[in-house]
DNA sequence: GTCTATAAATCGATAGAC
DNA sequence: GTCTATCGATTTATAGAC
């Protein structure tokens, strides 16, 4: 509550107002389209001046993906109430679609741009990031649930890790393939996602 | 087989080597780091030489999404050798897999990056190219084994466009996850395509 | 802390000499 | 047809005045 604190408080401001900024212009314009200079504008600083903030526009970002994946996680989150494990894999699935879709851009800058973020925020060779990284909770989350599903006895005696890579890897294919290539991905992608939720489900099940 | 033919063929030759050039920068570090210097040095011209050949970089980008395919669809012909129709759907999966994790950086160019290369070459808005281009024709093999699957009864009347879409989207998503994304992926993408395979061909069976 | 000004390094594409 | 030279625009990032 001193004069040190006010201070704290403003720079943590102007910096959320420097990834608002940020966030904005790669979900209009995609991440290739981020420059200093754009968000100086945006903010109405001049562009040094972020350099105050952020070490470099890759910081930055970094940061945009971390949010991505908290975004992406709070996404998914409301499936937790769905008690049937199977019936959850599917509203996963909705859910995922859904926020992809929603933010192409943001989904792009994570999953289809540079590795490097996404070996920063999610780990890279097997060994993942903390548990605690909104990444890495997003895909447990998914993976807990294909185990419950096999813990039921209606799924065939699959492997844990990879049904649950095969169901993410399935929904990314959907949504990346409508984001870049939409020409090959007729109709509506909730459409295409229901259908390849029932494909797999009965393939996992016995 | 005058003097204008030898210099048709002249001419001809240094636009192929431009392309073999640039084929092998994005091969080696990507089409972001495609650039007309790079190409100038790989070929001993000077840059503007180039432009003499292709009226710009994209249309060189363009050009090389075009040979991509050529060579997908090229990848993939073998698999028409596979009688049983189940069966083949399996080989394809094999091939396509194998295609990308060969030349990353060119699945990369044709299938993850800008949308324009891929709207050029495949089409877009649900009308496609003429059937005669290499993605055409790749995507018209896969329909058609599916389609053949679904004759012999073995398959449920599962719709041939919708199953065709999944099939695609499903290895199209091991692949792009596993060259931008590698630690999501883990293990073998060969071995992951099959799991896929497997349990969609299991799903779309009665 | 912020700005102005600019460095330093790209790049794509072009003009004009030869 | 080719090269040299360069335009013009862009970028990230920094230096120094205030």
């Amino acid at each position: 509550m001193g004069i040190a604190e006010r201070k704290e408080r403003q720079k943590a401001e102007l910096r959320d107002q420097i990834l608002a900024a940020a966030r904005r212009i790669v979900l209009d314009e995609g991440f290739a389209s981020l420059t200093m200079r754009k968000i100086a504008d945006a903010i109405e600083y001049s562009p040094g001046t972020i350099y105050l903030y952020f070490e470099s526009r890759e910081e930055i970002a970094l940061q945009l993906c971390r949010e991505g994946f908290s975004v992406l996680l709070a996404a998914l989150a409301p499936a937790a109430a769905v008690s049937d494990p199977v019936e959850r894999l599917r509203d996963i699935g909705r859910r995922y679609i859904d926020f992809a879709m929603s933010e192409p851009e943001t989904y792009r800058l994570i999953f289809m741009d540079d590795p490097k973020f996404m070996k920063e925020v999610f780990g890279e060779n097997g060994e993942r990031k903390t548990d605690d990284e909104p990444g890495s909770r997003a895909y447990a989350f998914l993976e807990t649930t294909v185990g419950e599903c096999i813990a039921t006895e209606r799924f065939r005696q699959v492997d844990t890790r990879m049904a649950a890579q095969l169901l993410w890897a399935a929904m990314h294919g959907i949504v990346s393939l409508k984001i870049s290539c939409e020409a090959m991905m007729e109709g509506d992608p909730a459409d295409i996602g229901a259908a390849m939720s029932e494909t797999l489900l009965h393939g996992f099940m016995r």
